[in-house]
DNA sequence: ATTAAAACCGAACGGTCGGTCAGTTATTGG
DNA sequence: CCAATAACTGACCGACCGTTCGGTTTTAAT
């Protein structure tokens, strides 16, 4: 069912690799760390994998594999189309949340220009993100379709923030929580309800809103 | 005026530090090729600096200032929350897409956790980052307590949803444009626009907003 | 039991890394 | 004009980098 070329002792190195790729980027990691982690030998790594470069490829391969299947899961062809949102926020961020390794190598892919490293870690990370952004801008679309979403509003734009702010959650809740802003929704689930709510329904008072027409 | 401590050798290779450690990340750059960008020799650079750390930490510096200043421009105290919510938005992405190398420093250094550098390098970000965010949060605030904001939404939420969205479309303009998504706005201030229209409205329909009563 | 392939290891390789040092040039105050 | 100091350099160091190689153990099919 899994790639040819999977035994147990190159997914140890797999794994161990996918830690350290994601918490100290490329560059910073050697092969001795990971050989280390992996409890395997150096030597044993080019036994399984032709180079540090092409270790992470696999890495990220895998990374991306995961993060689009996650996505799949949803699919619930309900007609209301602000719970399919919420719906979608959620599970984007709880597994953001709930796989932060996978989750930050792809966003780094994403956010590193200009790789030094092959090109295909930039194409691999690209198309997987619009994978599950295109997802998003077409779910939107058939929300327009539907009259249940304003027609006059851009989709990549909401897809941008619902995608970018459960990025920046997810990132800055290790950073955020030392500083006691006590209103900070650390729950993910609390973080994604919040964030639909301002997004369906804006965040003017009735008045204001009275005040424009 | 400045720092005590900058002849323009200095700033030379502060500048080319700073772009090669914006493009690359800290690891993947060496004193050498900083040195060969600010034509200088690799020795010349210890002169100034005490190690490849500390330069790293004078750029980081150079950079949170920066990014702070850039903020503090706006102080319209105008009355119309809705137009000094625009106002920051707009300076904001401009900002990020004006300044690339300074604002992948910090966004760099607030997203890499548990940095193998020191720690003071962390704070420094944090900092920058939480006094911007802060300001924002305020402005929020001060919405609703004018009563122009609705009181029941999260301020940081919204203040995530604003600056995440706006991270995100920085870094994701160079991926995304080479899709042919034809709708997806380019252009930083009318990505801002767009953005604060959905956040200031929502994106219901009005007859859904009539069956949720 | 034999054997071939796969998994694994210790030791070493050329090269680059951050960093140092002795020495040379430019700058500047007295 | 002269010292003293700052700016700057080429050559070099030990450490570590990714990678390779020769050889040993494990696995599994015959």
């Amino acid at each position: 069912m899994n790639s040819p070329e999977i035994s147990s002792g190159a997914q140890k190195v797999l794994s161990a690799a996918q830690e350290l790729f994601a918490n100290e980027g490329y560059a910073s990691v050697s092969i001795a760390a990971i050989a280390d982690r992996a409890q395997v030998s150096k030597a044993n790594i080019y036994h399984h994998f032709e180079s540090k470069d092409e270790l992470y490829c696999a890495v990220l391969k895998a990374a991306c594999l995961a993060s689009a299947e996650m996505i799949t899961h949803d699919a619930g062809q309900d007609n209301n189309y602000a719970k399919q949102l919420t719906n979608f926020a959620r599970s984007h961020v709880l597994h953001l949340t709930n796989n932060p390794s996978v989750s930050t190598l792809v966003i780094r892919g994403l956010l590193e220009e200009s790789s030094n490293i092959d090109a295909t870690t930039n194409d691999l990370t690209a198309h997987d993100f619009d994978c599950n952004f295109n997802r998003l801008v077409t779910l939107i679309k058939a929300g327009q379709v539907a009259k249940q979403i304003k027609p006059e509003i851009n989709p990549s734009t909401l897809a941008t923030l619902m995608i970018g702010a459960n990025i920046l959650f997810m990132k800055a809740r290790n950073v955020l929580d030392e500083v006691p802003d006590t209103d900070y929704p650390l729950d993910p689930e609390n973080f994604a309800n919040t964030m639909i709510d301002i997004l369906l329904h804006g965040v003017l008072t009735e008045q204001q809103e009275d005040k424009l027409l």
